[in-house]
RNA sequence: GGUCCCUUCGUCUAUCGGUUAGGACAUCUGGUUUUCAACCAGGAAAGAGGGGUUCGAUUCCCCUAGGGACUGCCA
């Protein structure tokens, strides 16, 4: 059986890790199991969908590598949910009802009131045709409700496990708006059977609704998918992540210089059995992926942890790969450059300051105890430089002034760099040329 | 209020009744670098509380406490 797999976003908004994860859980079953992966478009709510936000969804996907296999908009597939809609309301399962929000706020308010579960009272299935009547000429339209069966509905939860949900302590689902525009229920259902999802992989805030959603599957064709509730992300502190998901949308994390193989990294092990490390491609991250090591308590996400893998990963990254990247940053320097500082950066921006370091002017860094040390050391500093001109240069440095280790080092680290930590200096010597380095050891601006 | 879920080292987690309670990140120590960072090695560190069941409970059951999700003419 080929696996069909949904990530269904709505275009309201950007992507941010919440969806990813989802995003990504789908991809990494999907291509796992060499199925198909397909991008709904969940734009029914036509007032708040916009082409823009489609478009940036699209791209934080392409972005992050989970390429899809096959997309389309639901905005384009009224006729088949009209024609679901009818044959429902044929079956007496789609009743109108002719309430108001208002209306329906209230009476939710007044159960609670009382202690009651705000469940809707089907006052509408009561409706006499004079009702019916009235309510027609006072000019309101009626909204629709499927009319759940009031059994408990099982499935079989690829990570939760044996599922139940007593649908006889749920409101009938509104399925379509009084002004007749569709709510994500129905349209859902009915493209998951068209589409041939087999898997439903999403968050487990659709756990409830997956009890619901089982019966319009039932009374519209034979198809079931296998359902999998994720459990939710929670920020590092544990409380939820929606106060913060501006910050946390994929064009504020790309714009803050993390690494999409990052993201993917740290979303597809928080949570999971896994230890949380970066892996260098998609390709690890999808062989290592399986339901039975995700977890069931909420998995922790911390802009810590990923800025930690962010800098794992560019260690151990080529210059192959981050060359467009360096080149777009307008960073100097080539492949020696960034083989020598890669284990000193934890963002690709990052090397800016090393390429300002390397190639621009600037002041060097010495105490004025050091002042006398630094312009010796400049006296015989070689006019042309290797590999080994380090250890010569700092071993007669040593013999000549009566230093060593720290005191020895750092001063010229810092005389040369302007810095206290760095890559190793027998490289950044080499990169940096003599008559630079002998001007910053005497205080100059080179 | 109701339904469902969760609670193990600082953090994320493993354990499907008997384990020296394992790993990863962070932290600490050591090595390497004649300095720092990076890197490598090692150490310390844990089953919310209370009751049961059992020869034996982190594991099964109940209660308490704490946290989360759902309970929309949102998705």
């Amino acid at each position: 059986m080929t696996v069909i797999c949904r990530f269904a976003p709505s275009p309201t908004g950007r992507l941010h890790v919440g969806n990813v994860r989802t995003a990504l859980m789908n991809w990494l079953f999907v291509r796992e199991r060499g199925g198909k992966f397909i991008l709904r478009i969940d734009d029914t709510d036509l007032e708040r969908s916009t082409n823009e936000y489609e478009d940036g969804i699209k791209e934080d996907l392409d972005w992050l590598g989970l390429n899809w296999d096959h997309t389309f908009n639901q905005s384009h597939k009224f006729p088949a949910y009209e024609a679901a809609a009818k044959k429902l309301r044929e079956d007496g399962r789609l009743y109108p009802c002719y309430e108001t929000s208002d209306e329906l706020d209230r009476q939710r308010k007044l159960l609670r009131v009382q202690s009651k579960p705000p469940i809707y009272n089907r006052a509408a299935l009561e409706l006499t045709d004079e009702q019916i009547k009235a309510y027609e000429a006072e000019g309101r339209s009626p909204h629709w409700r499927f009319k759940l069966s009031g059994k408990t509905v099982h499935w079989n939860d690829m990570v939760r496990g044996e599922q139940s949900v007593d649908t006889g302590s749920l409101s009938d689902p509104v399925l379509i708006r009084g002004d007749g525009s569709f709510l994500y229920t129905l349209p859902s259902v009915v493209d998951d059977i068209d589409e041939g999802i087999t898997h439903v992989i999403r968050g487990e805030d659709h756990v409830t609704n997956s009890g619901a959603q089982i019966e319009v599957f039932e009374a519209l064709s034979d198809h079931l998918p296998v359902f999998a509730h994720t459990p939710l992300l929670v920020w590092k502190d544990g409380t939820p992540l929606s106060k913060r998901l501006g910050s946390l949308s994929m064009g504020e994390l790309k714009e803050q210089g993390f690494e999409p193989l990052a993201i993917c990294s740290l979303l597809a092990k928080i949570g999971t059995s896994d230890p949380i490390e970066v892996r260098s491609s998609m390709e690890a991250l999808k062989d290592e992926f399986h339901f039975d090591k995700i977890g069931r308590a909420p998995a922790r996400f911390s802009d810590e942890e990923l800025l930690l893998l962010n800098g794992r990963l560019l260690h151990e990254t080529p210059y192959a790969v981050v060359k467009d990247h360096l080149e777009s940053i307008n960073v100097g320097g080539g492949e020696e450059f960034w083989n020598l500082i890669r284990a000193n950066v934890s963002k690709v921006s990052d090397t800016a300051g090393w390429s300002t370091v390397l190639y621009s002017p600037m002041p060097g860094q010495i105490e004025d105890a050091d002042k006398d040390f630094c312009a010796a050391a400049a006296e015989c500093l070689p006019e042309t430089l290797t590999d080994g001109s380090w250890s010569e240069w700092t071993a007669k440095l040593k013999a000549e002034q009566g230093r060593k280790g720290k005191s020895l080092f750092m001063p010229l680290r810092r005389a040369l760099t302007g810095r206290d930590r760095g890559p190793e200096m027998g490289g950044l010597l080499v990169l940096l040329g003599s008559e630079k380095a002998k001007a910053r050891l005497r205080g100059e601006t080179a």
